[in-house]
DNA sequence: TGAATATATAAGTAAATTATTATAAACTTA
DNA sequence: TAAGTTTATAATAATTTACTTATATATTCA
């Protein structure tokens, strides 16, 4: 189904930055929390949970609480999910950031 | 084949302006040059050439002088034609901005 | 209940972005 | 060659973005 042009416009504006793109690309396979992703991106708590923001205001992800944590999901309902979904395949995978966090004890098993 | 992800935030970043978008997705059928450009956005002509050096830039779109005019038009031979495709096909055609143009006598046919 | 952990929000700042106006450069044509 | 047309570039102003630090809120667990 065809995509308003504003609207697009304005995904892929969010997708423009590496770390929103990576953190779209590494949520298609794992959900993951904000602490995960601070330790993935070395970054501020602050920062990535802003970042995250942006990305639940428009719809792209979930939030969900577990526990201690909240975690983000993939919005796969979307309208616009399908729109990116043909770019974050071209994208490469990002599973070895998963599979240090649990080499380092980092990864968050949770519920 | 699988685009580097830093390389892939830019792009996306160049199409995530409503201009630049709607820019590519004409130019994925139709070479325009600049005063029609400016004619469809109906605004200033050095913020379309600014635009359109963006995407110049990066390798999108490649511009070739026809007489007086300097036509852009999308570069498929690039590496990132193939990403982004599948986005502009999910985008409404902009035929009727090229109607327009040629029923007001604005259209230029050169060469 | 109180301390520790996880996350969100607010405020501030530096850098990037997108427009504008003014001007230069390249080409066409009378 | 001079005037008109088209485009690019430079300078600048307004806005947006992406980070930072400080702080508030919510949950867990001893």
């Amino acid at each position: 189904m065809k995509k308003d042009l504003n609207q697009a416009a304005i995904v892929l504006k969010l997708l423009g930055d590496k770390t929103r793109l990576t953190m779209m690309k590494i949520l298609d396979f794992h959900d993951c929390c904000v602490c995960e992703f601070v330790e993935i991106f070395k970054m501020s708590q602050p920062s990535i949970s802003q970042h995250l923001r942006k990305l639940r205001d428009v719809g792209l992800v979930k939030e969900e609480r577990r526990g201690q944590w909240i975690f983000y999901s993939m919005n796969k309902e979307n309208h616009y999910y399908e729109f990116i979904q043909p770019l974050l395949e071209q994208l490469p995978s990002q599973n070895y950031q998963i599979e240090r966090l649990e080499k380092d004890g980092k990864r968050i098993v949770c519920c």
